[in-house]
RNA sequence: GCUAGCGUAGCUCAGUCGGCAGAGCAGCGGUUUCGUAAACCGCAGGUCGUGGGUUCGAACCCCACCGCUAGCUCCA
């Protein structure tokens, strides 16, 4: 076969044509729910010449890369919707995302969200119209015209930036045109259901030097039961809100006094603490220990971390006296010098400081989000100083307590490797190191991950954690990081058996993370229904009357005793009424206690989710109840 | 910080054209003492985010600031 033919299968079937032959050019119908095909692993749509041969695999909505090519062309329809209601609109760039599209455009005048039907009616006109999507390769100049003569100058900067030799293409949808390598469906008719979602703002090339266009959002799917089900998830989401749960259960709140900062009301504490109690009795057993440092220092210690230089714009800065004084983000300078306190032995290695202690950032104030993202954290935070020989099994060790907490609340997780990102610290050649020695970690133990090629910390690379959670949404929590570096900023040192001093390395590492976030995050996975371990109120007991009130109180007594958190509801209300809000308030576990109750020595269990379960001896149901609220550890 | 939007009782929200500040839930007081998701009656609750301006008169129109929301940028 010479070069300049092909060979592919379609559906079985057999064909050799020439090469940069388009698919519908062979005068097949693909299947009615094909948007495009793989061919080699690459993706074609039906007018892209074709240059490679093998087999051909329609590629569906149900497909990641077919969703893509689905919602790309919904931003065109999106980009040309626009552009009939403002003829003079420049559009930027609108790919597709995980939920859906955008479209960046520099619009006239600003758009508000409630224009956004007007923009949503005209899509489904062009849907209506169905147009069919055509695709045009042009030479750079006629491309150039073309964008121009079309208005469209931003179109022109990235036609300039695209290297010599490549073919520049575009696609043609009735007056439309945009810029596009494609691949994009056959016609605008196969997007039958869309939402626009929202309006930002971008900057252009999301630099904040540049001018910053307008960015609509929406979602497309190729029914309206799809789309109905995706707004479904949206509304099941903000139910699960934490910043509407936690605030509702009593758990937290926030005021315009202190923005980032989370006043934790009784409950919210509670369930704060345990999560703390938990982490310190996975811990300890595991050689940590718990230690408390400073959380002002002088200027000249951030100098020396490197902090001054790379993480200025985060902190808190306090001048006093002439003097420069910083609140510390992070626990590591401190933790170092409490290193340096003792002349330490390669015996002692490897040391593991934990720490639970307020750290301060200061958050743009744009970015501040609930629990998410504050100003004022504690982390479940520990700094190990270890030998280089030691490496390989701590970072075991701590994949060992990722793997247990995260299993613990339910939560699959996936894990990154984020390497030396430009302003970054310290000789290429400990990087590579450093780099290397995590890879074998994650390599050994099997576990699949991915690497972030530029986003590690200044002072070396990490892994970071991504939990799952019950929507399936991927939050960052834990993060173990290898640094070569601050020990070098502080000279640390240890004596090992020859005598000589060697150089330790420093493993930075949290689990949870920021409690505060890992909080918010639990409240959405769990939607305010937490297990009974860690709910802050485990058992309300409710008297069926004023006249067991007493016996209530004794039962709520022994649960206190043995370390279950209870309260009594005497509220003056019926049964039904304070059953209702029990349910409301997530209580995991309601013992209504009645005259019966009282007489035959026993409580009315009731459970989330299960409900009424019927009479129980007391205090023998006591027992059952301890064994079920125990600690995970 | 930037773009757009929002801010009325503890919560959810109504408030017409610029003309006396409203409801439900929660709270409090009473009646009721009740067996598994809302008993009944009553009471109280407001600097309409803050400050300025326009107007005879501003929750409503204008300006500035604060906070929040969706994003952008940032995120050890």
């Amino acid at each position: 076969m010479s070069r300049d033919r092909v060979e592919l299968i379609v559906d079985d079937q057999a064909f050799e044509v020439e090469a940069g032959t388009p698919l519908k050019a062979l005068g097949i119908t693909p299947p009615p729910d094909a948007v495009a095909f793989t061919l080699n692993g690459r993706v074609y749509d039906f007018q892209q010449g074709i240059r490679d041969s093998g087999r051909v695999a329609w590629l569906t909505f149900r497909e990641h890369a077919g969703r893509e090519v689905f919602r790309h062309s919904s931003a065109h329809l999106l980009a040309q919707a626009v552009k009939r209601l403002w003829p003079e609109a420049q559009l930027g760039t609108g790919p597709a995302t995980e939920e859906g599209f955008y479209y960046d455009i520099l619009l006239p005048r600003p758009l508000g969200e409630s224009e956004l039907s007007s923009v949503e009616e005209e899509m489904r006109r062009i849907v209506q119209e169905d147009l069919a999507i055509e695709r045009l390769e042009l030479s750079r100049e006629d491309a150039m015209a073309l964008f121009r003569d079309r208005g469209e100058g931003l179109k022109l900067d990235i036609i300039a930036r695209i290297p010599d030799g490549t073919t520049i293409s575009a696609y043609r949808q009735g007056e439309f045109v945009d810029l596009c390598t494609g691949p994009h469906l056959p016609s605008t008719g196969r997007i039958r259901a869309l939402k626009l979602t929202g309006v930002s703002g971008a900057y252009w090339r999301g630099d904040e030097a540049n001018p910053m266009l307008t960015r609509i959002y929406g979602t497309s799917y190729p029914s309206q039961e799809e789309l109905d089900a995706h707004l479904y998830r949206i509304e099941e989401a903000k139910r699960r809100d934490h910043r509407r749960l936690g605030p509702a259960l009593g758990l937290f709140s926030f005021r315009e006094e202190a923005p980032g900062f989370t006043f934790w009301h009784p409950k919210g504490q509670r369930l704060y603490r345990t999560l703390e109690e938990f982490s310190r009795r996975l811990q300890e057993p595991r050689g940590y220990q718990e230690v408390a440092t400073p959380w002002i220092y002088r200027v000249g210690l951030w100098k020396q971390s490197g902090h001054w230089d790379h993480y200025r714009e985060n902190m808190f800065v306090i001048e006093r006296e002439d003097e420069t004084l910083g609140v510390k983000p992070m626990n590591c300078p401190g933790h170092c010098l409490l290193f340096q306190s003792e002349v330490r032995s390669y015996r002692d290695l490897p040391i593991r400081y934990a720490e639970y202690s307020p750290l301060s950032r200061f958050e743009r104030s744009g970015t501040l989000h609930g629990l998410m993202r504050v100003r004022g954290l504690h982390q479940d935070d520990a700094h190990l100083f270890v030998r280089e020989d030691q490496i390989g099994e701590e970072m075991q060790g701590v994949l060992d307590l990722v793997d247990h907490v995260y299993r613990t609340f339910g939560m699959p997780y996936e894990v990154v490797l984020s390497t030396r990102p430009e302003d970054y610290m310290g000789a290429l050649e400990l990087w590579e190191r450093a780099e290397s020695a995590l890879r074998e970690v994650l390599e050994r133990r099997g576990l699949p991950y991915q690497i972030n090629p530029g986003d590690g910390a200044f002072y070396g690379p990490k892994l970071d954690f991504y939990a799952v959670d019950a929507l399936g949404r991927r939050w960052q929590c834990a993060t173990a990081q290898l640094d070569f570096q601050l020990p070098v900023q502080f000279d640390l040192t240890y004596v090992d058996r020859d005598g000589q001093a060697k150089r330790p390395v420093m493993i930075h590492r949290a689990i949870m993370g920021s409690l505060e976030r890992f909080i918010g995050i639990l409240v959405e996975h769990y939607g305010g229904d937490f297990p009974l371990w860690l709910a802050p109120i485990q058992v309300r007991v409710i008297p069926v009357a004023d006249a067991q009130i007493p016996y209530a109180e004794r039962v709520a007594t022994s649960l206190g005793s043995a370390g279950i958190r209870a309260e009594v509801d005497r509220k003056n209300q019926k049964l039904g009424y304070k059953v209702r809000e029990a349910e409301v308030d997530k209580i995991p576990v309601v013992l209504v206690v009645g005259r019966r109750d009282e007489e035959q020595g026993t409580v009315s269990v009731r459970m989330r989710p299960e409900g009424d379960l019927g009479a129980h001896p007391w205090p023998d149901y006591l027992e059952v109840l301890r064994v079920k609220a125990a600690m995970p550890v």
